[in-house]
DNA sequence: CCCTCCTACGTACGCCGTACGTCGCAGGGA
DNA sequence: TCCCTGCGACGTACGGCGTACGTAGGAGGG
């Protein structure tokens, strides 16, 4: 695939897993893979990295640290904390099949404690500190983690939910979803992210009053 | 493994591949193993099922259609949605591996709907129809599929958030994670679901107003 | 000059999904 | 009764996988 006469790194290796993964998914991953298109072989690797999972593992964390950090230019807490959602969101949509990886993965290191350093002094901006901040911060998390694994890892195969794969349901059993079915057959992702942001800065407005 | 005189069929295969994915999860599942389970050679497994893919899929489905719906007595909407709340995560505690099976599918079928159609009355109980109605029950998903991945999908080796696999971070250029570290690293599940619960059940109230 | 150590690499083992061919049996005409 | 057809069960085989293990070669220090 390439010439490559520079000697094998971790850092070659992590860079062309991530290469893969971004493009093919990480199911496409595989050593011997890697291997043939870094030009050498296979158990080459292995002098590099311990075993494949730690190189998923150095890979997740390579992309998570290419997160840039959120820019914007207000005092208000509650642009920050939309910026730096839409800013995960961005990371999201760059790296569909990673986010996957990175949503199923404890982060730590350095990258993952930038994320989590800035979104508390957002808190703190609005006036959430210690354990409360701490609630908001999870309880916003598990919401950007569900928005965007249902946005983005989610198989597009189907146009909806409303089709069956394996045989068609049928819908007078349920009037209530078969009054939105066209609804819940189309996803428009940018509304519904900013839909679903606002319902929970709403709610920590009303947290803090 | 068992005596199984009886033949081979499609229900009997994914029973088994239901049990199988809740005692060690979806990596575990293989045909061979599946069939030497169910002391059948391993392609007469083929001869109900197309592939294994599609046997994963039947797999989820059966899972998804164990739910019981959620039963509460009263007449506030507020308590239909927690209760359905925490009949959902009651699903994903029962069946933590099999969750995550659920979460990155688009669920259909009779049991899907009878999920949504039930969403869809409580929100229509307070108030909420329509495309609203729709947008409300997607950002309450979100909310529930993001907290419970965490809850139950997350690698568990590790004791928390503040725990590096490979190397340990220099806290001092985190000033606000630092002062709150002891709350990163420990989980309570039980009172942060019902945190981030109310937070949303506040959210809709407010959007009622 | 030799010894040590590190990297690269080939081979091999035990898994995997599944295409394909065969065999045996049950059931229905003739 | 015999034979034919169809279907379910199964064995074999292929091309993939992760990786344990052994080897070979070269670089650097004694």
């Amino acid at each position: 695939m390439s010439a490559s006469r520079e000697p094998l790194t971790r850092d070659r290796i992590v860079d062309a897993a991530v290469r893969l993964i971004e493009r093919e998914g990480v199911e496409a991953v595989s050593m011997r893979r890697l291997a043939a298109e870094l030009g050498a072989g296979t158990m080459s690797l292995y002098n590099h990295v311990p075993n494949k999972a730690v190189l998923v593992d150095l890979a997740a964390e390579r992309i998570m640290a290419e997160a840039q950090p959120y820019e914007v230019d207000s005092d208000d807490w509650r642009d920050h904390i939309r910026a730096h959602a839409r800013a995960v969101r961005e990371l999201a949509r760059r790296h569909p099949r990673a986010f996957v990886l990175l949503a199923t993965r404890r982060l730590s290191s350095e990258a993952g404690f930038r994320t989590i350093e800035s979104a508390l002094a957002n808190f703190d901006r609005a006036g959430f500190r210690g354990e409360i901040a701490v609630g908001m911060m999870r309880a916003m998390v598990s919401y950007l983690l569900g928005t965007l694994m249902r946005e983005v890892a989610t198989s597009p195969e189907l146009g909806g939910i409303a089709l069956s794969p394996y045989g068609a349901v049928d819908m007078a059993a349920f009037p209530l979803s078969a009054g939105v079915l066209d609804q819940l057959g189309v996803y428009d992702h940018d509304q519904e992210f900013e839909f679903g942001l606002e319902l929970m800065i709403a709610a920590l407005e009303r947290y803090r009053g």
